[in-house]
DNA sequence: AGCACGCCGACT
DNA sequence: GTCGGCGTGCTC
């Protein structure tokens, strides 16, 4: 007889390692189930990981296998689409699968191994051992066990590591490895009355009840629901608050066997659906649904182009609610700075619990649950509101995308790998399921619209405001000449000034849009012009007034502000630049009376920070806000008639193939935050070019020439729409050994992709903790395959990277680099 | 990503 | 001589 077959598992990893692992399955787990469940394996020497079936099969490979010590899921947590669309993803944005894996699934469910070290029974000398051992020793004695990180605190971490390897090898204590994260789903309590009672007759029941006030009126409150609803099972903290009892009630008739207690997951129990509300669509609204609609029966992704205040989020509702209605599912996605409460709240008087929300300021364990809710088509919920990390959801029965703001480059992730775009992944997702995709925005990116111009989109614009308010109109100041007249009072020109306090006296608020955060960029010496640097980034510390401190926004470095300068050591050192909190002050100086405000990254770090700030703004207590990009995004506040940016250059002059397409949305978004309900309000942008064409675009509200302009110069220079760029960041600690491994790939490159390599030229940053950094940027075009030409970058830096002195370079690959 | 091994310079 | 730093390679 032959012996029996060996079935083997190949798995992913939630690591960055290339290749996919193949461990044998014991004979006791039955291998058919076990594709894209989760299995413990043991990698490397001790640590052990929950790891994903990606194939089952019988081929023995050459090398010896480990057996999988464990299944931890009795079900598949990726299904069939997540399969393939992570296979995309690791493809395109030429990432590992493990990659893809430690992004998409939520960290409640990725289980790691830590090691525990405790005292062993065995007989051994204390005279052997070292003073050093004997510490740890000691220190055991007292614990009875620990993690290796406890003994951090006595010694370094490779002291640590080699310390206990030699206790162990004398028999002093012993290692275990115990899985880490045990993740329990959150249940819902539900209450019922014991079925041995009769609902028509309930004076068996209060008969027991006669002097228990209380809960007489729980259990009536009960019975009610139960009636009046038509359902088994009511919620124990919705009787408790409606009936306004405690649990010290509940217990006692529970206690009593007259009701039953029951613990479910979250959707298992489906309640009465609560009212919503839909809002009429205007006219113009009415007609762009109808047209978004056409355009997905052509089986169109669709570009909704809509000016700030037209009211595409109803639009976006009406599309939710039909798809809905066909039994469908719907991801709608946000750039996370605009998944505020405002919009949630929204959205949930339109679907209530329909909606799931997705997003970073979530635990753990709530996307964990989630996570698994979606993934079991039973309870998962019709509508998610997420991130650009709700792509990796679960879903079996997409019908709609929608990705509002879709021109926002934070939807690019960029650290760490998978480095995707949130927008296009969901394009992707979406053509998965020959689900409708929505992309919106006021002002959209080239690329999208160009897509859209070209006929690959469908397009449909919506130029009037909802409220009929017309856009304010926009002033550009001209620093310059304002200064020539000696109408500059630091950072504000006169007209800026003026039209402030007007609007202040007038009981009317502004909002000062200054894009970047700190104090001021930098401290100078005023005798040498020495300007302190971060010692492991190349660049310039941040200095925060707030702490007096130098900060290096690259690596967190951080110091105190030097009396003098370190290097002339008699120089003070003075304040360049100006950020946020610069212009606070200043403005108690120019604006003494004005309450003023601020909101950035510093201001509303503080849980609630963010909500309250807006409160007070919405209630007046607040005169102006000085704010980052923050408030560029969906805050909308009735009495705001002037809002300034207070300096414009610095984003225009940024040296970047997108700086002013990016120019163009923040200024117009900027903009759009002055007079969404009245009339006359004014947007102040002050530059020392008021020439710019960009600037001209901004104030007409054009955004087609903008276009056009943009799109003349990309294509002669063979920029993205017209090419796609794949980014590579080069990285060494020694300069002369990147140089060269640098130039290396990119020689390689070229013999088969000729001009399409650009560099490799270092970055404005060219130094990033410690490691010098070059960028070659490779333009893929209609001509080869893109994906072919990926696998050959791919191959390209691994032979280099092989290279004798190339082993230690790293290349980070980031596809259409944001 | 960890983790071990092995090579090197800086100390008793 | 040895300790501890870091570069290199491997993990089924």
């Amino acid at each position: 007889m032959t012996k029996e077959t060996k079935y083997y598992a190949d798995v992913i990893l939630p690591l960055a390692v290339n290749n996919i692992f193949t461990y044998q399955i014991p004979d006791d787990i039955d291998a058919d189930n076990l594709p894209g469940s989760r299995v413990i394996v043991q990698f490397g020497a001790k640590k052990r990981y929950s790891a994903i079936v990606w194939a089952v099969h019988t081929n023995q490979p050459k090398y010896r296998t480990k057996l999988i010590d464990g299944v931890v899921d009795n079900f598949p947590v990726i299904n069939s689409s997540q399969r393939k669309f992570w296979t995309w993803i690791s493809a395109y944005y030429m990432c590992t699968l493990g990659e893809v894996f430690k992004a998409a699934i939520p960290a409640g469910l990725k289980l790691e191994s830590i090691t525990e070290i405790y005292l062993s029974e065995n007989d051994f000398k204390l005279s052997e051992l070292t003073d050093d051992e004997r510490v740890i020793y000691n220190y055991l004695l007292s614990t009875r066990r620990c993690l290796l990180k406890d003994l951090e605190e006595f010694f370094s971490k490779n002291k640590v590591s080699s310390l206990i390897k030699t206790l162990v090898k004398k028999g002093v204590v012993e290692l275990k490895e115990r899985i880490n994260g045990n993740y329990n789903p959150t249940m819902i309590t539900y209450l019922s009355v014991n079925p041995e009672y009769d609902l028509e007759d309930t004076s068996l029941m209060f008969d027991k009840l006669k002097r228990a006030a209380k809960q007489q009126v729980a259990l009536t409150g009960l019975i009610d629901i139960i009636q009046k609803e038509d359902c088994e099972f009511v919620e124990k903290s919705r009787l408790m608050f409606e009936t306004k009892s405690t649990t010290a009630v509940i217990n006692a008739l529970v206690d009593k066997d007259i009701i039953n207690v029951h613990k479910f997951e979250p959707g298992k129990v489906t309640g009465k659906e609560s009212g919503h509300v839909l809002n009429e669509l205007s006219e113009a609204q009415n007609r762009s649904y109808e047209e978004i609609v056409n355009q997905f029966n052509e089986g169109k992704v669709t570009l909704l182009k809509g000016v700030t205040g037209s009211g595409k989020t109803e639009i976006y509702i009406h599309l939710i609610q039909q798809a809905i209605s066909e039994g469908k599912q719907v991801l709608y996605l946000l750039p996370e700075i605009a998944l505020t409460t405002q919009i949630i709240t929204r959205l949930k008087s339109a679907f209530g619990e329909k909606i799931g929300v997705y997003h970073s300021r979530y635990t753990d364990k709530e996307r964990a649950d989630l996570y698994l809710r979606q993934l079991d088509s039973e309870r998962a919920l019709p509508v998610i509101v997420g991130a650009r990390s709700a792509v990796f959801l679960p879903f079996n029965n997409l019908g709609l995308v929608i990705v509002d703001e879709e021109h926002e480059p934070s939807f690019k992730q960029y650290d760490p790998a998978p480095r995707y775009n949130g927008r296009d992944a969901s394009v992707v997702l979406a053509s998965l399921f020959e689900a409708n995709t929505l992309l919106g925005s006021a002002t959209p990116s080239i690329e999208s619209f160009f897509n859209a111009k070209t006929g690959k989109y469908g397009l449909v614009e919506l130029n009037e405001r909802h409220s009929k308010v017309k856009m304010p109109d926009v002033v550009l100041v001209n620093t310059l000449k304002e200064r020539r007249r000696k109408r500059m009072f630091s950072l504000f020109s006169g007209t800026l000034l003026d039209n402030m306090e007007k609007a202040i006296s007038d009981g009317e608020q502004v909002i000062l849009f200054q894009n970047r955060r700190g104090f001021s960029s930098y401290v100078e010496c005023g005798l040498c012009a020495e300007v302190p640097q971060c010692p492991h980034c190349n660049v310039s510390l941040t200095y925060h007034k707030s702490f007096n401190n130098l900060m290096c926004h690259y690596c967190g470095y951080t110091i105190k502000l030097m009396p003098k300068c370190p290097k002339c050591y008699s120089g003070a050192m003075e304040t360049r630049g100006f950020g946020t909190e610069m212009i606070e002050d200043e403005l108690a100086v120019y604006l003494p009376d004005a309450r003023v405000a601020r909101m950035d990254l510093d201001s509303t770090r503080r849980k609630n920070a963010f909500s309250e700030l807006i409160d007070k703004f919405q209630s007046h207590q607040i005169d102006i806000l000085v704010g980052t990009q923050m408030v560029t995004k969906g805050l909308d506040f009735d009495n705001v008639s002037v809002v300034g940016v207070l300096n414009s250059d610095s984003m225009l002059r940024f040296p970047d193939f997108r700086a002013f397409e990016r120019s163009y949305h923040l200024l117009t978004q900027v903009a759009g935050r002055a007079g969404r309900k009245r009339e006359g309000a004014k947007v102040y942008i002050q530059s020392s070019d008021t020439e710019h064409p960009v600037l001209a675009d901004v104030q007409d509200g054009n955004y087609a020439r903008m276009f056009v302009n943009q799109c003349t110069e990309r294509k002669m220079f063979h920029y993205p729409p017209y090419v796609r760029l794949v980014k590579l960041n080069v990285k060494h600690k020694n300069k002369g050994v990147l140089r060269s491994a640098a130039n290396e790939i990119v020689n390689r490159l070229r013999k088969r992709l000729g001009t399409r390599v650009l560099g490799p030229v270092e970055p404005i940053i060219d130094k990033i903790q410690s490691y010098n950094i070059m960028e070659i940027i490779v333009k893929l075009d209609g001509r080869l395959p893109h994906s072919k030409v990926k696998v050959f970058i791919n191959q390209t830096i691994d032979e280099v990277c092989m290279l004798t002195h190339y082993k230690s370079v790293i290349v980070v690959k980031d596809v259409d680099p944001a």
